[in-house]
Parts: structure tokens; sequence; C-alpha cells
DNA sequence: TGATATTGATAAGTAATGTCTATCAATAGA
DNA sequence: TCTATTGATAGACATTACTTATCAATATCA
């Protein structure tokens, strides 16, 4: 006896039967026949191995094993006629977006990004994944993630990419740290903080600090940008940030630009998707990330 | 597109699917051909009007509603199982069985044979309701309810029954009206109290009444037993109730018997089924039930 | 680059399921 | 006793679900 072959209008059935009183009125409900009722009945029946009606004369009540079935099938159908629905219902779009982020996209653009989306598809869920670039481009090339903002430009013949603008670098260091770098008169040895090896802002670092004659005894990564600015605001040396980042501590006086250090080129941040991605919503999520800018979007310091 | 042709086996097989990734996989699993499993997707997704998976190469993945879809199932899915199986389990008796009681019989016997009917059958749900015994008599007849105590004999060709015992039946008062009946040399003139006219009860205290020779410039009735209590123990005339329920107010002194008063004959309690009831769980309920000692059974005074 | 393996889709045939109409059986009411 | 109501059953038919065989697309290996 398989339970599995039971189907929904099974238990639709056995509630219509239990509200109207009888199989003809639920036959008529639901646009079937009597005898058609009564053979999904015993069907059900059949399915379950247990009684779920009694004959009274020419009453039909229900058993306590068919009450109890009513009674609890009644929240668990409701659910499943929600969700069945909602599923098929694209006035509602509906459904699981998975996006992955750099740190220092996620903290620019995610928050109002994440905003307008909800904003826009009330029943949309997100599943939000924050890695390195090159790590999210390996996710979403394998399908384990279907949108990703990255730093640095993307490019790959199974992605299509869209650019959400360029953040200023900045090498930064805490008052205390810039005083004595002004009373040493330049850079020299002082700590450098930078996102892991595998990040593009790291090999941005390396140029940087190359081409400001900057020389370092220690190069220290960390994979929190937000933990990183907080060891180099607390005196732990220099750091290279995006500027939309770090606007509130530089407001602040927390940060403050290093003495001496050359401009860096600003970073570029793009989205991907799959170039052979049809999934409507998520054509839809990526012509509306396509538009964000960068900086345009500020960046509260939490603590 | 009707979603009620969906049956938990599509469910189930799109949540083997997304638990073992390929549609060989789940084909194994669910012992059917990867063909099988294939068309099942397809019925699924056409009654929903959405796709749920996204062919990638050799892979497939869930579409962000398949996702979803997967995501809120679980539980739903869990639920039916767990129902739809307790259902048809029999060595774990479940179901709702309706019992109808008397309040003296429900005051009685109710709350320690409900608590041995819930320590034999953990998961039987019971649904009582107090009313008189002519009414419960008409609900078990009509199949609104399916176990009855009530009180006197009951005899119909329809019902089954069973006596749980006799209960003594006393004309009590408060210590005050006693005094007062003592001052007066008799009972004449004083208030009764009783169950409503529908009661056998009723029919029992105008016997009463009449055999000791009591008149009375009024009777007072009254649908609740322990409000009666409350107001013949503050002094409010005499009343006619069951040993049981009163035991412990005889014991504090709040009542006590009216002098002059002749006994009373014990009151019958019966409990009662259809005559024609298959249910195996109420034929054993019924055993039990049957098994009581209302005289045997204290009855605590809740204020 | 070609051969092989893997995965899902489709076709055709077959078995199982579900519903219809017609009718019967049991019960209640007039 | 007759009629009405309700559910069960039978037979015919339409629909559904699955099997085996095979094809198409893609990835891997030599």
């Amino acid at each position: 006896m398989s339970i599995n072959r039971i189907a929904f209008y099974h238990i639709e059935t056995l509630l219509w039967i239990a509200r109207l009183g009888t199989f003809g009125a639920a036959a008529e409900r639901l646009k079937t026949t009597q005898p058609a009722i009564s053979a999904r009945v015993r069907e059900l029946e059949h399915h379950l191995g247990t009684s779920l009606f009694r004959r009274e004369g020419r009453t039909m009540t229900l058993t306590p094993a068919g009450r109890q079935l009513v009674r609890e099938s009644e929240p668990l159908m409701a659910g499943f006629q929600s969700l069945l629905h909602s599923a098929g219902d694209t006035a509602e779009t509906a459904g699981i977006v998975r996006i992955g982020a750099g740190e220092i996209a996620a903290a620019s653009c995610l928050p109002g990004f994440v905003a307008e989306l909800q904003r826009t598809w009330p029943n949309l869920s997100l599943e939000i994944e924050i890695a390195l670039t090159a790590d999210l481009i390996q996710q979403i090339l394998t399908g384990r993630t279907d949108l990703v903002f990255g730093a640095g430009r993307i490019a790959h013949p199974a992605l299509r990419t869209t650019s959400i603008g360029a953040v200023d670098l900045l090498l930064l260091a805490s008052p205390t740290t810039i005083g004595a770098i002004e009373a040493q008169g330049n850079a020299t040895n002082f700590p450098i903080w930078s996102l892991s090896s595998h990040s593009p802002l790291y090999h941005i670092m390396k140029q940087a600090i190359a081409a400001s004659g900057i020389t370092s005894r220690s190069v220290n990564l960390c994979n929190n940008a937000r933990m990183m600015i907080d060891i180099v605001a607390a005196g732990g040396g220099i750091g290279i940030f995006p500027h939309s980042m770090v606007r509130q501590a530089l407001e602040d006086g927390a940060l403050a630009l290093v003495p001496g250090a050359m401009d860096i080129p600003p970073v570029e941040f793009q989205v991907a998707i799959r170039a052979g991605e049809t999934d409507p919503l998520i054509l839809h999520i990526f012509e509306r990330a396509g538009q964000l800018d960068i900086r345009a979007m500020s960046t509260p310091l939490a603590s």
C-alpha cells in the first residue's frame, strides 16, 4: 500500500465530504459524480489501511481516524495550495536567488540593492554568500550561485558581465601611524594590511606599494575588510581600502591618507551572470544590478 | 492545469532529485526508471506552469522557483507523511473520540477516566461535551457524539449501555438553612434547587420532595451543578445532590443533610454507545468505561 | 580529434488508474 | 407500501504512468 500514490485531490475530496456532509454534495462541489467520490474514498482508505467513514442509515460520519485526518490535513493542505499557487503565479514572482559578492561589493551595494529587490519582488528570497571574487567566479561557473558582484575585471567566455562603476582605492592609516610616518619622513617598514592573496585588491596593493617606493617588513592579510579597517584604525599599520567603505572613518578622522603615497587607479566592480542564463527573474535582477553605481552608495561603518 | 492532480510522489520525486543531484540517482532511490522521473518532473512543471530545473551541460540545477518549492515542500511533506502513517498505524491508535457526559458524571468520572485513556492511547484526542443526558442521547443517536455518560437508566433500542454504579442522592442545605428549618420545625417553604427539568435528577427531586411532605414556594433550576452547590452552600435553599459531588463539602461542614428528609433511592449512571458501533477504538473505550464505578471516584470541589 | 561515457528527452507499447452511466442495496420519510 | 435519498458496484471507456529502446547534448579520456 503506497501512501505516495495519494494525490491532493484525495485530500480535497475528504475535506469537502467532511464540510458538506454527503458524497453527493462533495461530488457537486468538485464537479464530478457520486460514484467517483465513492471510489476516491475507497482508494484513500485502501492506501491508508484504515476506515475513514461509517455509514449510519442514510448518513455518513467520520470515524475517529477520519476526524483526525480531516483536522490535521487542513493546515497542511492549505500550506501546499499556497505554495503550489505561488510557484506558478507570475504576478507575484517568488523563488530563491543566490547572490555572491566580495565583501567590498557586499558592503557597498547589497544593503540598498537587497532592499530594492525586496520592494520589487516581495516574495523573492535571497541566499547571499560573501567570498573572494575568484571563488565566486568558480561558483557561478559550476551553477552554485546565480549572480556575482566582483572586484576587478571579470572576463570569462561563459560569463556575461556589466560594470557598476569604479571605486577609488586609498592608502590609509590611523593618525598615530601617520604621525610616526611623518616623524620618520617616509612609510618604510610599517606593517601593510591587505585582503588575502586571491583578492584583486591584493595585487593592486602590491602595485601601489611598489609604485610608491614603500618597502615593508610585513604584509599582513585578512579576509574580512571591516576587521581590517578596525585594525588599521587602531594603529596596526597601513591598509588599502575602497573609498566607499571608509567614507565615515575619514570624516571622523579615524583614518587618513598616508603622506607621500601615489594615487592608485580605481578598481572596477562588475556584476556577472552565466552567459547562458535563461531564468527571467535572474535576467531581471542582473539588469537591475547593472544600473547600480558603486560610488554613489554610502557605506555605514558598522562596529 | 489542475494542481490537485499532483500527488505526493511528485513532491517526493522533486525532493529526491534535489538531494541526490541527478534524475538517474533519484530513479534508483525511488525504484523506478530515469524516463519515469523525467516524465514526473515534466508533469509537475506542467501543472505548476513554471520551470523547476535548468539543464547546464550534464548537470541539472534548480531554478529559483524550484529551489523555493523544495525548501517549502519539505516541512509540509514531512507533516503529511507523519499524518498519513499514523492514520494507518494500528500500533499507535490515534483519532478523535467524542464523549458526552452529564455534569455529574463528568465531574465524578471524567478526570480519572480521561487520564487513563490518555495513558493507554497517547495519540488519542477527545472532544468532550457537557450537556444534559436527554440531549446527549439525541446526539449519539444522530451520530454527533460517540460515547455518553448519562444519569438514570438509558433505554433505547439503538443504544448499547452498561451501568457504572449508582450514586446516593442527598437533600442538603447549608448550616444556616438547617438552623432555620429546625427552628421552624419543618422544611416547608424553603427554596428548592434542582437541575433543569430535562434532567433525570429533576424528576427524582420532585419525587423526593413529595415523599418527604416538603412543600416549597419555589423550585429553582440551574444547569450547572457546581454553581448550584455554591448557591445552596451560601444559604440559598435546599438542593439535591449526588454524594460523589459533595463529599468534600460535607466533610467541611459547608453542607449538611436536611433533617426529616426521607432517604432517596440512588440514581444509576450508565455509559452508552450506539448498538451498531463497529469502530474498534470506541468499542475498547466503551469496555474501559464499563469497568468504572462512579461511587469509587472522588470528586474534588473546585472553586 | 575521435571515441566513449554520462545525463536527460522522446517514442511506442502496455498496464494501471479514474470516471462515466446505469443500476442495485439499504434506509428514511410520507 | 411507495417514494426519495444516499452510497456501492459493474461495465465501458478515456486518461495516466511506466517500461524498454533509442536519440541528443555534453563532458571526459586517450
